[in-house]
DNA sequence: CAAGTATATAACAATATACTCATACATACA
DNA sequence: TGTATGTATGAGTATATTGTTATATACTTG
């Protein structure tokens, strides 16, 4: 909780993480990864990206250290590096849910 | 915590929302925003962007719901919309220096 | 009413990002 | 050893996003 100014390397970092989780097709992969541990295959199957995107979006994971990498024999198997990552997801749809109902219930009595 | 999948809008919802914070622009901008309401040329002076550019990310921030505006004669005043918006930046960034520290550390003792 | 000031916006150029197809690479297996 | 399979990557296209300049809009004040 910096209340000096955040350095631009800092600030940079930050965006970085935050563009992340900015993809739908990434969010799609967190949720899947939610199970567990999955190879790329099950991960193609589940997310219903192509494959080569996929691909690209876990590298780009990777190396953010989002995910980490398993090999075993031909197959790649990524689990979440930390199960907390997915509090940060939870934390905005809980706060998009919360802000819909207020929403609704704005347009009800107005309505 | 949606266990069952999450609809394609709400993904993209999801998603827009990591992306607003996902530019160092923007970080800057609740940055300053912390203290409290702020014009927008005292805004111009605590970031550093261009007016035209921080008027977009302005609008932008607005349209996602992030800040509030009041106008004053020929002033117009933004406001977060919740300080809460800040402690996902927070959390990010206390993540970031966590995992920095964890780093170091491994640095340390291997080097 | 004219001139000045604060903010917003249109139009553009530059850059980044995602997705796809084809292919490379590595491993398993017949 | 040759072939099939799983994953990664190069190259190209399409689209989105940023930042800038110039200008429009709204308000104030002399």
């Amino acid at each position: 909780m910096p209340r000096t100014p955040m350095s631009p390397e800092l600030l940079d970092l930050v965006a970085a993480r935050f563009r992340a989780f900015g993809e739908p097709a990434r969010l799609r992969i967190l949720e899947a990864l939610r199970g567990g541990e999955q190879s790329v295959g099950e991960l193609v199957a589940d997310t219903g990206l192509g494959q080569a995107n996929l691909s690209r979006h876990l590298q780009q994971m990777l190396a953010l250290g989002l995910v980490r990498r398993r090999k075993a024999g031909r197959y790649a198997y990524y689990v979440l590096t930390d199960p907390d990552v997915l509090r940060l997801c939870d934390v905005v749809c809980g706060r998009l849910d919360r802000e819909n109902q207020a929403q609704r219930a704005v347009l009800r009595s107005a309505g």
